[in-house]
DNA sequence: AAGTTGATGCAATTGAGTTGCAAAGTTGTT
DNA sequence: AACAACTTTGCAACTCAATTGCATCAACTT
């Protein structure tokens, strides 16, 4: 397994188990946000729970973040170096209604928005649907 | 039954049966967006699938909108006389993590944003999470 | 009044996410 | 190496919201 893998993974203090490893993996090649169900797919034996707590364990570390693309199930995608998910961090997501990939539009920063007073904020979840430049 | 609520879904070509003007009545009633879960306990008896497919129809034709906010259950709100879900018709919806509400901040627009070449645009869905101004 | 269309209500299903618990693996100590 | 303490994994089972099928009911047409 890659040292670059494990790298990540003490980066963030996760321990490196087989499986984890294996996911960060899979996860590092993706071009678009997974769910767990197509994540579930790219192994053999995969159990579906696993991947979940391992999915967990890694949101919670900062290692990736989950994208509600209004799809009704829920994409995965790494987050870069210096993501500390804090909301000037967070990026705009974009959902294909054609190829139906969920993408992360990193270089487009969420438009920051002047909330009624005394709202204060914590996230913000922004996602645009449309065609990506692929589906043209 | 107000004759208000019936010119309101004659405007939308909405047959008004006793149930559609009962379920518009309550969510013309509310400051917050509502889940199916909360308007069914609105009612006596209240049938969830009746009410699912009530709706869906005030959202087809446009009547309600509905709001994906990332707590697993969809919540809908009345869309304003001018309407027409267009994305320049969106505008921003807070959900408070204190009083676990759905706003909607209908003044408040979703900023445009410059996609990628080549990308289309269809829609956009912006949900700000934080504290709103009632309960901080 | 019969026929057509649309609306409603109940039962049952789907599908994603989640929890409980026991087995397997890992780590640290003697 | 052997043991205990803790963590991770895998299976089964459950939850909860959304959805579909189908039979019944209401309203409108000729």
């Amino acid at each position: 397994m890659n040292e670059n893998i494990n790298n990540k993974l003490n980066a963030k203090s996760i321990k490196p188990t087989a499986m984890r490893q294996l996911v960060l993996h899979v996860l590092a090649e993706q071009k678009s946000a997974v769910s767990m169900q197509e994540l579930e797919q790219k192994f053999e034996k995969a159990d579906k729970v696993t991947l979940y707590r391992t999915l967990k364990t890694f949101e919670e570390k900062k290692l990736i973040h989950s994208i509600d693309d209004g799809t009704g199930s829920i994409k995965y995608a790494l987050c870069r170096e210096s993501c500390q998910c804090r909301p000037e961090d967070l990026h705009v997501h974009f959902y294909c209604t054609e190829c139906k990939q969920t993408y992360c539009l990193n270089d487009i920063p969420i438009p920051s928005v002047n909330l009624p007073v005394h709202f204060t904020l914590e996230n913000i979840n922004m996602v645009v649907k449309g065609i990506c430049a692929n589906c043209i």
